[in-house]
DNA sequence: AATGAATGAGCGTTCATTCAT
DNA sequence: GATGAATGAACGCTCATTCAT
């Protein structure tokens, strides 16, 4: 090995991805992102065999910095509510301070070009924020749909006040507010 | 004179478009439609002039006839948490029975393809459902949030819940159910 | 038959190849070109067979009718001279009236679509404005190149005359002389 | 680093191009092009970004030739006439010997793909040639013709008498003698 | 005769990937 | 390892022509 992979370029080359997966979807030609990486065509190549790859990699690449965000520590000693209200405010927040990763995340989880695999590994990424929220939910909501609420309902609903805060950013804390009621009653026992 | 435009092959050209986007997404190829909807390449454009147009008229056509589901009459002297149910259900069920339109639409939504127009057309289709939707709210919620909690929450929702459904379809009417009574307790003042 | 072939269908056919082969080359569709007519795209094969049949016919409807215009009586008194400068000016004339036809006919010279033997008809056309040039030349140049001077350059040198003008609308009288005169004296023995 | 641009497969390329484009007009195809050359569809467009492009440099670079060879030195002790001779010998030499570029040429400027820009380069590159002539023309002609002898006449009297010859191989010498005397004995003041 | 929908070959161009440099 | 020229399949779309109406 002359030279060995340099880290820099493989982010520029992800982040490029990024970028241009957010704004045209995963046809997003190979050339555009290498260019915008400022690497050659070539290059991008020997970071990633395939265009696939590239994808999948990128879909773990936001997921787990996306999974890293949730697991900063919690104060322990807060109610179940106001834990779960600062996972709440922190999915929120990634997704409003990572608005084109969130972009790129939602083009990718709607290609069949990322794989089942790639989903899995990153659903795993998340089971420490799960169970987090799992504590929290444990007095609070009926034990046999605490799966649903974290599994199904949780991230999407956040994703879901993402979109409306997006569209109306004026109204950011309120959004924010309403959607983490919607849920904490919603999910009362 | 000459031989009219015919319905059966703009329906057949529709839907091989959504049975393709639903599976490839938009990047889906005016040759595989056309084929698969036994036309030559050439005839595809005779119908729709633009590629562009197929999927902005198929996400018209789908979102069309989700919105005439949801426009059946609706028994006025139930309880409001009864219509709404109601109302809850046919989303869910229309999801269920048109999977394939449903993953078309998702794959619609992410694609800039789809025109601001197109969504706004589109948006106007539901005023009435919403209507009902605002009358089953109106004595349950708090006034302000409830353009909130119809606009942004319910479709998406009853989404989120059907892609649930779909990866349990065992637990179909539980999850329905749960669906529901997130957003109905979520939504109480 | 049912009914007669419109003469008028015809010619507007032909106006509207006209038009488009100038502005586009013989590249026009026949698709525009029946639209321009006002006719359908089927129409036009009824009246001519093929796309190569009209960009041949075309070619020689306007000659014909620029045949026409040289065949105008010419004064039998006047200097010979005088009257080679009649034909000349009927020439320029002609080429800047019809500007449309001109470069259309301009296309059409360099076209292959263009059989030889619709050239040679059209040349045919032609023999009597050649035979008088032949007179007001008999007197004035050399036998043996007077062929030549008819045959290759007067046309040509009368084509090159009205794109000049075209170029310079306002020396239109000077250029259209500056023309005859190079002619005249350069085919003086 | 990487494989340098060929300079023999832009050579195939435009040689390719004159060629076909001599035959068939400016609606060759990229593809029999790419293929006359011997290389691969996709190759042509890293060469020439479209096909105007390709038809646009194809148009300079036969002018360029052509320039170039009117250039080379001339006998400056000769008689204007006989400096005058020797250009129009030039050009018709040029036009016999070059007869496909010739064609593509006369394909090329009647074609509204070939840009007012790319013409009025070209008509750049014979400033030499065209203050040659002046310099012939000085004595002879009437000062205010002088532009339009070199600029309208010279150049398309010189391709007319090309074509004749063309028509007439053996009469070559005689056809260019007498192309070249109208053109001496018609600018004479 | 007139219409225009239907056809599939062909168009100019883009693409993911390979490989000579 | 890095480069970008090379490739040919595929793309969205147009075309001349045919033929059902």
């Amino acid at each position: 090995m002359a030279r060995p992979l340099s880290e820099e370029k493989r982010d520029a080359l992800l982040k490029a991805a990024s970028d241009l997966v957010a704004r045209l979807g995963t046809g997003a030609s190979t050339a555009k992102i290498a260019k915008a990486a400022g690497v050659s065509e070539g290059t991008l190549f020997t970071y990633f065999p395939t265009k696939d790859d590239l994808l999948n990699q990128l879909f773990i690449e936001i997921e787990a910095r996306f999974a890293l965000t949730m697991l900063a520590p919690y104060p322990l000693d807060a109610s179940a509510k106001d834990r779960l209200f600062i996972v709440w405010s922190r999915l929120i927040e990634w997704g409003l301070d990572r608005s084109t990763s969130r972009k790129a995340l939602r083009q990718l989880k709607v290609s069949d070009r990322v794989t089942l695999e790639s989903r899995q590994r990153c659903h795993a990424l998340f089971r420490e924020a799960r169970l987090m929220v799992e504590q929290c939910l444990a007095e609070h909501s009926a034990p046999e749909r605490v799966a649903f609420y974290i599994d199904t309902i949780l991230f999407d609903l956040a994703d879901i006040t993402i979109n409306a805060i997006a569209a109306k950013p004026k109204e950011r804390d309120a959004i924010r507010q309403a959607g983490f009621d919607l849920f904490w009653k919603g999910t009362a026992a």
